[in-house]
DNA sequence: ACTTACGGTAAGTGCTCACTTACCGCACTA
DNA sequence: TAGTGCGGTAAGTGAGCACTTACCGTAAGT
């Protein structure tokens, strides 16, 4: 299981999803981010501690509290993923056209 | 729930993206995706429905068979999303660093 | 030192969901 | 029209995982 897989697991999820839109912007505590959500304190936590290993945030202390931000290498990994996978289909798809082309040819 | 949501749900699943890796290049009916995957038939078909869904996959008949196809409208939809989120928080990012400035001039 | 706010983590629970087997209808062939 | 292969779906099960509450350590204020 690759790095890209991990990033794509991590965004299967709505409530991280909704977690990284509310760091759109500006660097968020927990509570901050927890606030206003439907779900407990621990469970942002929880979901930060994914999303951190799958570096779509980073965090940093202030004081006792702990300020998060989206990270861009997540997102970046996400792009690559993205177009390695649609250039290869492409490729294959070309490939496969050529060989039935060249079928035809020799028919 | 947007349709990105759905895209980003449906790709959040192991065996769903290794279905879709298989198929890159051609076409390949439900037996062909299944042959030499871990899971049997009808899972690869349970998780084809929600890939056809999330407009992933396109599917037409051949016969008594069911060939099944990369669609090109769920990666761009996921793209758009990538690049419009990516996008706001740039730009909420900027919003706030001028906020900043200003209320540094004011000060 | 006491207090208060913060946030990570342990422990437990419930539900979603990815799987299985079984069954069905359909398309082609002999 | 009997037989074969295909694939969708119903029904049931098990496990993972997204949650909860409870607890703990830490940082700053009084």
């Amino acid at each position: 299981m690759s790095y890209a897989d991990q990033v794509l697991d991590a965004l299967g999820d709505p409530t991280r999803r909704t977690i990284l839109k509310r760091l759109r912007g500006r660097a968020r505590s927990v509570r901050e981010i927890a606030d206003g959500m439907s779900v407990s304190r621990p469970a942002v936590s929880q979901h930060l501690k994914v999303l951190r290993a799958a570096r779509l945030v980073t965090d940093r202390a202030e004081g006792a509290r702990r300020l998060y931000t989206l990270d861009a290498r997540g997102i970046e990994a996400l792009r690559a993923w993205l177009d390695g996978f649609w250039e290869e289909a492409l490729d294959a798809f070309k490939d496969a056209a050529e060989r039935e082309t060249t079928t035809r040819r020799t028919r």
